[in-house]
DNA sequence: TCCATATATCGGGAAAATCCGATTTATACT
DNA sequence: AGTATAAATCGGATTTTCCCGATATATGGA
């Protein structure tokens, strides 16, 4: 659990934004035709706009820094919030700062 | 209180440094001559080892997050921590997050 | 094997962040 | 007025971030 690196992470509108959406996967991805106990596939992020590279790019920093967890199913990727290392960011931040 | 510009601001290691040390000023700045009730002169965050001019802007970043709070006194300018503004970005955090 | 789809990576351009030394501004003291 | 100290701002070099289109890689199915 890197807190510079999360922090980072975080600062960053676009990456806050697919942190939240990720939150309510029904609510923001409502065209995504698979079951979204397996996550949110990561084609779906490009409706914010960015190119497909930029958003591959975006979720691996993501998933650097702990934030996000991937599993390949078949030839998608699907995403869901770490809320183990977010919760653990969260305290220490709560401690440190 | 812009979550966004406090998450930039404390995205960066030096500015993280500055922060924290001002939660002990009497072990973090013992040469400093002034009571530490009016805070942390400016000059004294040049321990880091960066310049003049670097701590300057750093200091300056922090101030236009809120994080800090400054006041002139004389020639010199005391900083302390804006804790209003901390807790209320770590509970924005807690809940947005 | 060949083609389609999904994602990652590459190469590069633009913008922002970081840092410094030099200068300017503000205050204090003589 | 003239000097000294503290801090902010300027100008510029370097690094990092952000974004894209193009290409490479991985998987699935015909």
């Amino acid at each position: 659990m890197d807190k510079d690196e999360i922090l980072k992470a975080l600062a960053n509108p676009a990456r806050m934004d697919i942190l939240n959406w990720l939150k309510n996967p029904e609510e923001h991805f409502p065209t995504q035709e698979h079951p979204f106990e397996m996550g949110v596939c990561a084609s779906q992020f490009e409706r914010c706009g960015l190119s497909q590279s930029t958003v591959s790019a975006h979720l691996g920093t993501l998933h650097r820094a702990g934030l996000v967890t991937s599993k390949r199913v078949g030839q998608w990727i699907f995403y869901k919030r770490n809320e183990e290392t977010i919760a653990a960011f969260l305290q220490q931040l709560t401690q440190d700062l």
